[in-house]
DNA sequence: CTTACTATTATGTACATACATAATAGCATA
DNA sequence: TATGCTATTATGTATGTACATAATAGTAAG
């Protein structure tokens, strides 16, 4: 069987695991002894094999070998667009309206104080980005004021902060976690649902290094679903 | 300046792209470049610009060159673990329990009819997974009959559908959301919580080819929050 | 100006060779 | 038996060379 390109490669591993030729928790046979099988090089064998691995459906460790996943890993690539850009490929007009900003604030919620220490001046931005002007999510941010030194020139009242601190401010890493609350009063008017209504939440930080840049809540509309693929 | 290995490359383009030295949008020394000025092989410079590009830090094409993305496509990997795995990684004691389980059921949700025919057989599992005696999350899933052939040979009496089928059933591809929702009266008996409470549901379909395997509703704990780093 | 064709370009990859390294197996000693 | 050291193993990677290919730039013809 001759396979020449690290794709075909991979075909006929996920074939062979796929028809149980090789069962999740197995060694299979070596990359040397593959090469030879297929016809091709070790490096083509690796650079298949590696890609697998990436994704979670091989496990491999130096000497011992590499083995199917016992249980394969799901992994669900979320990609976090921007909130205009996800509006947008609904077909739907995207607007951004901001609401209140002010600056020298410091953490007056629990869960800020995980990130940013008590004496930390942040600066608050609440907005509302809508679709076809309906209410789509609602924005509570804070962000770190040192990261923007000169923020008395920024303006958030035509542009969302996310995407100029995209633009402006590298980060090095980020958390971020998902959850479903019962929405708030507050909440509930500005989109325009009962307080009480079940809604998904996103709070997302960002880091640059050791420092925080910003924290944000995102509040989804009514049945907001996020999806991905496996 | 002499880098001679892929992820010294890495680190490098990540310095110039944290420090602006290269701003997004802009497009980057060729590789041929990049290798001439770091002293190394020009596939060791295309090691380290594919992982970065797998990651959505670049995007690269052809002719045109590479670039350090607009906006970086933020990515959050989500590993879903086995239920049993994240309760077991939280320090408690993980127990299943089924509650209900049926053979020859229709497709009787609407959600259910976008994967599943109206003429499919299916086995419905109601089962609660427990962390410390605590409800944790309730699922009701529905496997396809014509899957599991031999399925009144089979007992998810002891243990959970999820871990029998990654075992036995390969998938090539899968599908999967997450909302918020009020609680129904059902659920919420078992998860004792009140109905109404917003709890955080997330619904998987796998799929071998273009056949359905299972669809499963997962309905978490009051306050459970999804984590993920980015 | 538009269309079609060819040349060029930068990324994408295969190969053989060589070396590196994490990790285990085997062996010797106390 | 336990410990420590060395040899072996399978993956991990770097290199130079050669070829492949998607995509754009340039040119010619209508």
């Amino acid at each position: 069987m001759a396979i020449n390109n690290w794709l075909g490669v991979q075909t006929e591993v996920l074939k062979r695991i796929h028809d149980r030729t090789w069962k999740p928790g197995e060694i299979i046979p070596r990359e040397t002894d593959l090469a030879y099988e297929f016809g091709c090089a070790r490096v083509t064998v690796n650079r298949a094999l590696r890609a697998l691995a990436d994704k979670g459906v091989l496990d491999r460790k130096r000497k011992v070998g590499t083995t199917v996943a016992l249980y394969p890993t799901s992994k669900a690539t979320l990609k976090i667009p921007l909130i205009r850009k996800e509006i947008q490929d609904l077909g739907t007009t995207y607007n951004y309206k901001l609401i209140r900003q002010s600056t020298n604030q410091t953490p007056n919620e629990k869960r800020l104080l995980t990130h940013f220490s008590i004496n930390d001046n942040l600066i608050y931005i609440e907005a509302i980005h809508t679709s076809d002007g309906k209410p789509f999510v609602i924005e509570n941010r804070f962000i770190n004021q040192k990261i923007v030194p000169n923020f008395k020139n920024q303006q958030f009242e035509e542009n969302s902060p996310n995407e100029w601190l995209l633009a402006n401010i590298p980060y090095t890493h980020g958390e971020i976690n998902f959850a479903a609350t019962n929405c708030s009063v507050d909440i509930s008017t500005l989109l325009d649902i009962n307080p009480g209504d079940a809604v998904f939440q996103v709070e997302r930080t960002t880091f640059d290094k050791e420092e925080v840049i910003t924290n944000v809540l995102l509040t989804y509309h009514k049945d907001y679903r996020l999806k991905a693929s496996l």
